[in-house]
RNA sequence: UGACCCAUGGUGUAACGGUAGCACUACUGAUUUUGGUUCAGUCAGUUAAGGUUCGAAUCCUUAUGGGUCAACCA
């Protein structure tokens, strides 16, 4: 029966797993080899560690490898301090790759490759400036022409390119084109670029190259020389697999395949680089780690697990049609991780006090479990005294029929202690409630409750005698429209007012003092935590990865 | 109005000419010392019209809708 689950799921491969399995069915490889290839020019965010997922995952699990590339082909946007934090991340998250190479690495050889062409009559040097490349460039629905300079002679291109090389000509001055078909449909079949001058300095070659490839000379060439089998990209590259397979077919180098998939979308956010950009640079985040980013540095200061997301990006699958995953996926998969391991600590956020006016002693020491999810993970140890804090919100003075908390006359269970009864509100002077006499019931204790009573409810509470403040930074969604990108306006007219709500002076429970960095709690009936970066041990400062399931709140809406 | 890509519940993804399934969401109910978890269940789908076929989500045609392409970005 579980061989049958087993073999059915097998079948239900995505597209891409089943090109590598036909592949390497009809032997045309023996192992595959994927790559990785950001430009080192911002940080990754969720759409990338989907193609890491995807990329990495089809080498793990049908043998090979997979390189990290690093696509510098543009000195004036790249630097290598993104570099570090690429690395960083994709470790994190729990890959290794088999090379890590730059597309710099391969700058002379792309060069021979040029000259190749060159001496084949297949480019040649353009002086026309970029305006006139684009106005003879023709339409979508006009074909473009040639000019005068695509009749150079393979001489004078050569002699023309090698002095673009050493410099003589000013940024913009020429360009390198490939002699392909001005009139094709596939507008980047007419005579594409393949490279441009820029005379700047390169974060790996520095001064050494007054030229640089452009995207279409230099990924497929990067994929043959480091024989990429299969060479995964979104569908906003389906048009250049055109010219992706004639270079190689013209330059007779190792054939390697594009197959594209499209990008994934995450709802209440975005990630166009430049927009993410805008967020930082505008201050509407701290940073690109601010934990409401979709960065994969924001996720893990969030909190989120490697696991979690991993866990996404095989759930959401993958296809070739527009998509907009709901943020709730992402939330679910946070939810079912953090479950399985966090913590459990009792943490109250806007303290109600409260005195049990009928407990003698001066307090005692009780257990309660580490996480009811984990029968290993053990108990700590909580006190009990006469002065405690419950949640403002766990009381109500006017409780409707179905309200399980506390209220006047009405009994609840303090988690992992005593049931307790409501007997007097006490307010001050402006009528606000400041105080709540209770009574306990000493047989009501927990694990030993012979009290008979049953209670609906149960609630989190500190001991007022040894809680401790600390600051926790509830976060939400950074957008209150589904795809802020798209919607009518500015995607700042989406922002949520209410995606960072600072509460200063929570009340923690002293456990939650041995707190160390990428450990996670479940804050409980509050959601998910994990301690900031910026925390000390005078002012410990959590953040919200995820809140609870809260089937009350929905209710009451 | 050129070429190319895409179209399955609210969302994401399976079904490879033969019973439209899974997950998320939503909603019920049970369990519960977290209104969490867990468990059981419910709602809900093949863009349209033709054609091929014993049989079409699947193949063909057309239409419709969405997307991409006219950067010396990747």
């Amino acid at each position: 029966m579980t061989e049958e689950n087993k073999a059915e799921e097998k079948k239900s491969l995505n597209f891409l797993e089943e090109i590598v399995e036909a592949d390497l069915a009809a032997g045309k490889y023996k192992t595959i080899m994927t790559r990785f290839p950001p430009e080192p020019n911002g940080y990754l965010h969720i759409g990338h560690a989907s193609s890491i997922c995807l990329n990495f995952g089809l080498s793990l699990k049908y043998g090979g490898g997979t390189n990290l590339r690093f696509d510098d082909t543009n000195p004036v946007t790249e630097e290598t301090e993104y570099v570090e934090g690429i690395k960083k991340d994709i470790r994190w998250l729990g890959f290794d790759w088999a090379n890590e190479f730059y597309a710099s690495d391969y700058f002379e050889q792309l060069y021979a490759y040029a000259v190749k062409l060159i001496k084949k009559g297949r480019a040649y040097v353009d002086d026309s400036s970029s305006e006139e490349i684009a106005e003879q460039k023709g339409t979508p629905t006009q074909p473009g022409h040639r000019n005068r300079y695509a009749e150079r002679t393979v001489e004078e291109n050569l002699q023309l390119f090698e002095e673009m090389r050493n410099g003589k000509y000013a940024d913009g001055e020429k360009v390198l084109r490939a002699k392909i078909d001005m009139s094709a449909p596939n507008m980047i079949m007419r005579d594409p670029i393949l490279y441009r001058i820029k005379k700047a300095h390169h974060h790996r070659t520095g001064d050494q190259w007054a030229i640089y490839p452009m995207y279409d000379f230099a990924h497929g060439q990067s994929d043959s020389i480091e024989q990429i089998t299969h060479s995964i990209c979104t569908m906003e590259f389906v048009p250049h697999r055109e010219v992706y397979d004639w270079l190689i077919r013209e330059l007779e180098i190792y054939p390697s395949h594009q197959y594209e998939f499209a990008r994934r979308n995450l709802s209440h956010t975005l990630t166009s680089k430049r927009k993410l950009l805008q967020l930082v640079t505008e201050k509407y985040v701290s940073g690109w780690d601010d934990p409401r980013m979709p960065t994969i540095a924001g996720l893990r200061r969030r909190g989120y697990t490697p696991e979690s997301i991993r866990d996404y990006c095989e759930r959401i699958g993958v296809g070739k049609r527009d998509n907009l995953v709901d943020a709730g996926v992402l939330e679910f998969c946070a939810r079912e991780h953090l479950n399985k391991i966090a913590l459990r600590r009792m943490v109250v956020f806007d303290p109600l006090k409260v005195v049990i006016t009928n407990y003698a002693g001066t307090g005692e020491q009780l257990h309660s479990e580490n996480n009811p999810e984990d029968p290993a993970g053990g108990s700590r140890t909580i006190t009990f005294s006469n002065e405690l804090y419950i949640e403002r919100d766990d009381f109500m003075e006017d409780a409707p029929k179905k309200y399980f908390r506390l209220a006047p006359g009405k009994q609840v269970r303090l988690k992992s202690a005593y049931i307790i009864q409501c007997d007097e509100v006490i307010k001050n002077a402006e009528g606000d409630i400041v105080q709540l006499n209770c009574s306990y019931f000493a047989n009501s204790k927990s694990g030993e409750d012979t009290s008979g009573i049953s209670v609906k409810g149960t609630l989190h509470w500190v001991n007022a005698r040894d809680c401790f403040s600390i600051q926790v930074n509830e976060y939400d969604r950074l957008f209150t429209a589904e795809d802020p990108a798209n919607a009518e306006g500015e995607f700042t007219d989406y922002i949520n007012e209410h995606s960072l709500r600072v509460v200063a002076n929570a009340l923690a429970e002293p456990a939650l003092k041995k707190a160390g960095p990428e450990e996670r709690f479940q804050f409980l009936r509050k959601g998910y935590f994990t301690l900031d970066p910026g925390s000390t041990p005078e002012q410990m400062i959590f953040n919200r990865t995820v809140t609870l399931k809260d089937s009350w709140a929905r209710a009451g809406k």
